[in-house]
RNA sequence: GGAGAGGUGGCCGAGCGGCUGAAGGCCCCGCUCUCGAAAAGCGGUAUCCUGGCUAAAACCGGGAUCGUGGGUUCGAAUCCCACCCUCUCCGCCA
């Protein structure tokens, strides 16, 4: 959520922000309801003002033994014409709260305009693509053949867009799972936590998801509660609520959760394989960071995820999403793309972004600045360090050898016992 | 699921119709003392909204906030109702 002082006093800048994300606001909307806000909000303040006065003057003539019934009648009819005006009051705030939760964040300043994906911009590529001297095939196929990959059945347990995984397969899984964690908890200063995979409605609006997108959700029938999308989610949401000391930041968390996605209005794309699932695994970094150093972290969190894929040999590009790819509650976000062979493109696999105090805002997280008074909003930053199915993927289609085999990066061998290779020896049915 | 107890400031904890934005303590910040520190003493220390002043603050005025939402009342942290959460006992259970 954006500072509803700021928008009022920048309604310019927050409409030209709006429109490099390729939307469009109705900001007059805001302006009249925040205005008619005011208006009766300042009302009711000078009759509350007068009620409290006299109520005073009440209670010391009651006490002084004096009829004080006339002040008392003319109080019930100051109290019947706020009790009026907080009706008014609250159309107006109801009408501006929701115009506010339905604004985008502004996108940070280095942050490239653009239209969509094709204007985000290169920041680097790290790693050779490997070299194939046959058709690289579909990491689906890799992992059917190898009887690691099972979508049929997957699709008889529930339906369409879930994995099962078996074997070496789901070991690989697991084996990512701890090789990553461990990495973001020994190396680079994480705290691991393992946060509820079903989170309520106030949670999934904090971070944004909620009000505009509850059609990208799983919700519980019969409770308000949703499936999480990502780690995000619930582990932002650890510190709803609190203010934190400034000694405490930056606090760094390290999570793996199931993510659940419906993926609505994404019929027909990447429908085979492990890219686009409604349940996949994701380790999520996440910080909460003093503002004046959010976009260092944003850089070391990068890199962070990175490591990941360096670690395992994976080739990668970076690239800055433009203001018009930009998702709703981030001001700035770096996508890390891995190397698919079987298509011949990068495919996103991290997605890295810095939403300043638009989540922390929502989700009332605060500091202390130590011997200041008050108290300041927080910056909030997550990444995927990295998504599980996905690397998973990229391991099958980077790895494979000519007679179907996949070799296994040597960082991940330690968390596969000591295994090589995946092989279709173990293939059961 | 049944019975009971409770949710108050950054934290602990008193208050149970008006003198309470809230005693007391802790934390934290100034000052005194000290070569310095500790201890002790003195003072300060919630958040949000809104108006004024301002380049912006500081500052000043007003309002709201004692789990959340309603209600009673001239007046509610205090009384009533609903909901949420926590704890204890019983039942059930991985």
């Amino acid at each position: 959520m954006l500072d509803i002082k700021f928008v009022a006093q920048n309604l310019d800048v927050v409409r030209a922000a709006l429109a490099d994300r390729g939307g469009k606001a109705d900001l007059s909307a805001f302006e009249k309801s925040d205005a008619g806000r005011r208006e009766v909000l300042s009302e009711i303040e000078a009759l509350r003002h007068q009620r409290n006065v006299v109520s005073e003057e009440i209670a010391r003539m009651k006490k002084a033994g004096e009829n004080a019934e006339d002040k008392v009648l003319r109080m019930r009819e100051v109290s019947n014409r706020v009790k009026e005006l907080e009706k008014d009051l609250s159309v107006h705030e109801a009408a501006v709260r929701e115009i506010l939760m339905g604004l985008p964040n502004l996108p940070h300043a280095s942050v490239p305009v653009g239209k969509n994906e094709e204007d985000n911009t290169l920041v680097k590529r790290q790693g050779a693509a490997p070299e194939f001297a046959f058709a690289p095939a579909a990491h689906w196929d890799i992992g059917e053949a190898l009887g690691i990959l099972d979508f049929d059945r997957a699709a008889r347990i529930t339906g369409a867009r879930f994995p099962l995984y078996l074997g070496a397969g789901a070991r690989l899984e697991r084996a990512l799972i701890n090789f990553m964690l461990d990495i973001h908890t020994c190396e680079h200063g994480y705290k691991e936590v393992l946060p509820p995979f079903i989170v309520n409605r106030q949670s999934m609006t904090g971070t944004g998801q909620l009000p505009k997108f509850a059609a990208d959700l799983f919700k519980l029938e019969g409770w308000d509660y949703f499936l999480v999308p990502t780690a995000e989610v619930p582990v932002t949401n650890i510190h709803q609520g609190e203010v934190l000391d400034e000694a405490a930041l930056p606090i760094r968390y390290t999570a793996h959760t199931p993510c659940f996605r419906s993926e609505a209005g994404s019929y027909g794309k990447d429908t085979r394989g492990l890219i686009r699932q409604h349940q996949f695994n994701k380790v999520e970094l996440v910080k909460f960071s003093a503002p004046e150093t959010s976009y260092d972290e944003l850089e070391t969190l990068l890199a962070n995820a990175e490591t990941i894929l360096a670690r395992l040999g994976l080739a990668y590009q970076v690239i800055t999403l433009c203001t018009g790819d930009l998702g709703f509650s981030a001001a700035k976000t770096y996508d890390i793309e891995v190397w698919m062979p079987a298509q011949g493109v990068y495919r996103e696999i991290s997605s890295c972004s810095n939403f300043e105090d638009f989540q922390a805002r929502r989700a009332d997280i605060r500091f202390k600045r130590k011997g200041k008074k008050g108290t300041e909003l927080v910056h909030t930053l997550n990444g995927s360090g990295l998504a599980v199915g996905r690397t998973v993927a990229a391991i099958l289609e980077n790895f494979q050898q000519a007679d179907g085999t996949v070799v296994i990066p040597e960082a991940l061998r330690p968390y596969m016992g000591g295994m090589e290779r995946l092989t279709a020896a173990e293939r059961a049915s």
